[in-house]
Order: structure tokens, then sequence, then C-alpha cells
DNA sequence: AAAGATACGTACACGTATGTATGTTAAGCA
DNA sequence: TGCTTAACATACATACGTGTACGTATCTTT
């Protein structure tokens, strides 16, 4: 009954070992990037050898792909799930959506995807595919309001919608980045960018 | 007499070399980013071995350092120079530094910044620490326009100036990238960005 | 409690890319 | 025309990091 005594089951141990491995590894993917990132370093800032790391994880892409979904979820829980509820008008959620992305940029998991597509543009690497379908997700959501927003009046006529979508989310992810979590201001600016923007 | 004969001074062949050697860098590094840069691709992409590059520059580190002081002083030609004689408010300058650097983007070199801004990032690389050197002359550039712009009243009060500056450059930066030089759309909502976000 | 399974550590093989040392060709100069 | 130097190519030494094989410790099951 070792497992009693330690408050450890196997399931349990295996869980916390992969979520430790799970974060340093974000941190590491966002510091500094896919290909510069030391599997042995991970490892030992979670606290543990490459030997766990293999274990839990099929290798460095594996890794990096299972880093990229748990942001992706992580994104869509804080971000975009929480103005669900929310029924204003179509503007006015692209500028709430924008305001909560500038605060989950302050956290250091949110460079992961800035840094990963960086890296990845331009190749077909897994790796960077995943970014870019998150990234798509996140940018279709965006152009599907900016539509919606002129159906409603709330957005008046311009470029593309999707044009228009892409120019929101970088210019906030890039805003974000310079800003590197200046609260408040990298709320109100990220809100003021997409005003312009949207011709507001 | 060969020199003649063949039109093709030593001077004039090292300088060709060099530009030649420059620019494939100049496209790989904004492809790949530093670390993953393959010095024998880019020699061979210029015509070149990697014999001749380390005949030109002292190794990689230093060949990125030409790289970045390059693009830098092209944008400086291109984007800034060319306003010089402007003498219009410094709003308006602003936006059209925005409109410029805007078009500077849709080439391929302009990416070079960003990919090495962005694996630095952190870290403290003599290659970062350039590509820094050479943001904040941007950014500080841009902080003193504010200032001047809140002075003369052609922007009105908000944030602190070098905090608008960010965003404004960031801004621009991430929509550019986002937008991939389709143009005229990335110069026009570059415009957009920086009018919301100096409240214009 | 013993045997099996799982979590994790250690050691080594391998590929890759940089830097350097040495060779070869072309240009400047007597 | 022959010698010197610069431009460039080739060959080798080295370092680094990944992946994998294997060993050890901890947990589970009967």
């Amino acid at each position: 009954m070792t497992a009693a005594r330690t408050g450890r089951t196997q399931a349990h141990r295996r869980e916390q070992s992969r979520t430790a491995l799970l974060e340093s590894a974000a941190r590491a993917l966002s510091t500094y990037g896919y290909t510069n990132v030391n599997l042995e370093r991970v490892a030992r800032d979670a606290g543990y050898t490459r030997g766990a790391l293999y274990h839990s994880f099929g290798g460095k892409e594996q890794l990096a792909l299972a880093v990229v979904e748990w942001v992706d979820e992580t994104w869509h829980s804080e971000v975009r799930g929480a103005l669900r509820e929310h029924q204003e008008d179509a503007a006015s959620l692209v500028r709430e959506i924008a305001r909560a992305h500038a605060r989950f940029c302050r956290r250091d998991i949110a460079g992961v995807m800035t840094t990963l597509r960086v890296e990845f543009a331009g190749q077909q690497h897994p790796v960077g595919e995943a970014v870019a379908r998150a990234t798509r997700k996140v940018v279709d959501d965006c152009t599907r309001l900016v539509e919606a927003g002129r159906q409603d009046g709330s957005i008046p006529e311009g470029p593309p919608a999707d044009v228009v979508a892409r120019a929101v989310v970088g210019a906030v992810e890039g805003l974000t980045i310079y800003l590197g979590g200046a609260a408040p201001h990298d709320e109100l600016l990220a809100d003021q960018a997409v005003v312009g923007l949207l011709s507001l």
C-alpha cells in the first residue's frame, strides 16, 4: 500500500508529471522557439529527465503538438468561451475579444503560438500547421463576426471581411507583443486599434 | 589584364559576392530564422560555397549582423528618409510612415527583423540585441512624433507617448504579417489602425 | 508477498551544422 | 612572364541535441 502512504496512484502520478512537463515545455517554447528548445532543460525545469519526457510524449514534435493543443484550448475557454453568453452587437463582441486577448497575452504561455507561427512561417511542418489551424479558427471566427456586424449595421463597409479579420488579429497580437503586458494600456490600445480597423 | 577582359576587378568581384551572399542570407533568415539557417544552403543559393561565405564574413553571427545592418539601413532610407522633406503635422507623418512601412513589408527581406526579434526575445544574443537596437530607433522616433503631435494639437492626449509608439509599431508589424502583403488593403488598414491608436 | 507493469533515469549511437585548415584558381604587379 | 595575394573550394575536427536501448525504482495485482 505504498500508493496510499504517498498519496500518489500511478494515474495521478502520470498526470502530474505530464502537466509539469507541458508547462515547462510551454515556457521553453515561448522563450526559445521549437528548434532552440533543449529537451533536457525542459525536463530538468519540470523536475525530471529526458527519460520521463520520452515516456509521456513521443518526442519533441509530439510534445510541441500537445503544448499547442493545450494553449489553443486554454485560449478558447478563457478568451472566446467567456464571451459566448454576451448577446451584444458584433462590433462590441470583436472589441471584447480583443481586450480579452490582450489580457490573455500578458501570461507567458501566450507567446507559444506567436513564436511557433513565426518560426514555421513558410515551411510545412506538423507543428507549424497545427499553429496555423489554431490561428485560422480565430481568424475565421473573427471573419464571421465582421460579416455579422456589417449586416446588423454595427460595422461599416470596407475591405473584405476576411482581410479585416486578419488585420484585427494580427494587429492585436503585434501590439501586445510590443507592449509586453503593460497593463492597463495593452487592453485599451488593443481596443483602440480594433476601433480604427473596423472604422467604428 | 584578365580583369579588363572579364570586366571584373577584385574589389568589384568581392563586392558582388558579398551582396549576393547578403541577399541570400536575408531571404534565408527571414524564412528559417537564425538557428535553422544552413550556411551551405545560403552560399549555394547565392552561387557559392561556405568557403566564400567564411572569406567575406567572420561566421554565422557576423553574417546575421551584417544582414540586420543592411535591412536597417534600407528601412531608414526607403521608409523614414523618404518622408524627411514632408513638413506636415506629426499625426499625418505617423500615418505616412505606417503606410510606407506596410509597403516595405511586402518585400521578403522585411521579415528578417520580425523573425530574428521573435527568435531572440528573452535571450541576450548579439544578433538579438542588434535587432532590438534597430527596433528601438524606430520606436523612439515614433515616440518623438507622438509627443510632437500632442504639442501641435494633431494628436489628442492618451497613454504615455512611448507606450502608444510601441503599440503603433507593433500593430503595424503584426497586421502586415497577417495580411502577407495583400495590397492595397495592407496599406489602408495600417493607416486605419494608426488612426484608432492615436484616437484621430 | 511476489510477480508483473509502469514511471523514470542513464548511456550511447547517430545525424547535422559550424568552424577551421588546407588546397586551388583567378587577379594585381614587377 | 613569373610571383604574390586575394577569392573561393574542399576536407576534416568538433560540438550539440535528438532518439533509443537498457537499467532501476515505484506502483498494482493476485
